[in-house]
DNA sequence: GTCTATAATTCGATAGAC
DNA sequence: GTCTATCGAATTATAGAC
């Protein structure tokens, strides 16, 4: 109880180089991350970086662990006030209706790191894939109100697959009118979802 | 008219570094792509790669113009025996079932390419972007068959953004059962597209 | 905790022998 | 056309001064 003491509980330093990796590994990709990126955004020395984190994948890892937090604690405050099953899961297609400009600039920030790290780091997909199943989670017990198990989760696929797709032609063509278009479908397809329940 | 000659016609080197780099450059990406890989794979010195491609981006180009040329060719081979609407576009979603594996395992070689290329060689991303805009152009021609221009290319637009986002989901989750699964769903949504004509 | 200095690789690119 | 040799730059990572 009384381990952690003075700069332990903040550690201001250490989450400025996180913030400041999440940003460029959103931008640029993990693989054109170095460190002497990160110790020119945050104004810190690189010798100063790598004694907070001994290796990139270190990093990676904070990076990946602080995003799975932001989710976690993003869905309980969507769980909180929520209403029919319909305004619940459009909660998560305004999200991305709202992110549409950082969408088709960069594309998503959980597809791109996932979609990048499969291909030459899958052991660490294997941590940032939990991105996907948190979400995945939420949507489905969100669906489970008013369908059957296996039929919730199969919307739930159904919706996450249509918002990865729509990121990702956003992000090719650099144009958020796609994510916006798709939003609007997503939409009459929920209507149609919780209306043949 | 007697400009080329010898191995011009031909090239099998060339031909060859070019297999073996859209081999690496898919399964690894483009970033994690080296000519001391390519030399490796091809059992060539990299000194003679690099006799034939002055720089990376040349090659990456070269892997595009390959691409493009064999989605060209597949799109051509289509429109020839094509019967109803429903017949031409499910070639498409036949040929995505077709590849679960390789999507589940690498995802899609056009979506994760430029995806990759999108964060850090956004220029060359114009380029590999045309593989979109080929298929986008084909199956809004397909849809405009039955359907007003306008209508014809948002559907066309909607079901490559199903497409990608199976193989994303595929690729993240390294199970080729959801590509299966959302080919039986963009099966349903073409009937119904086809239907409601 | 922060920083400097440097080791140890790796990579892209160039020059030149054969 | 193919290959060897090498340069210069960038990178991760480590050792140690302050």
């Amino acid at each position: 109880m009384k381990s952690e003491h003075k700069q332990s509980v903040k550690q201001p330093t250490r989450l400025g180089i996180i913030d400041a990796a999440q940003s460029h590994i959103y931008h640029k990709g993990f693989g054109a991350t170095s460190y002497a990126n990160i110790a020119q955004e945050t104004n810190l020395r690189k010798g100063n970086i790598q004694y907070h984190f001994k290796s990139k994948d270190e990093l990676l890892q904070a990076v990946i662990d602080q995003q799975i937090a932001g989710i976690r604690q993003q869905l309980e405050s969507w769980s909180l006030d929520c209403g029919t099953t319909y305004d619940c899961v459009e909660r998560f297609i305004a999200m991305v209706d709202a992110n549409a400009d950082n969408l088709s600039r960069y594309g998503c920030p959980m597809g791109t790191l996932n979609s990048e790290l499969g291909k030459d780091h899958r052991e660490q997909q294997h941590q940032a894939k939990v991105m996907f199943d948190l979400y995945l989670r939420w949507l489905e017990a969100r669906f489970s109100a008013i369908l059957p198990r296996k039929t919730a989760r199969a919307r739930a696929e159904q919706l996450m697959v249509m918002a990865q797709g729509a990121s990702l032609m956003a992000h090719i063509h650099e144009d958020p009118e796609i994510v916006h278009r798709q939003s609007a479908l997503m939409r009459e397809w929920l209507s149609e979802v919780c209306a043949a329940r």
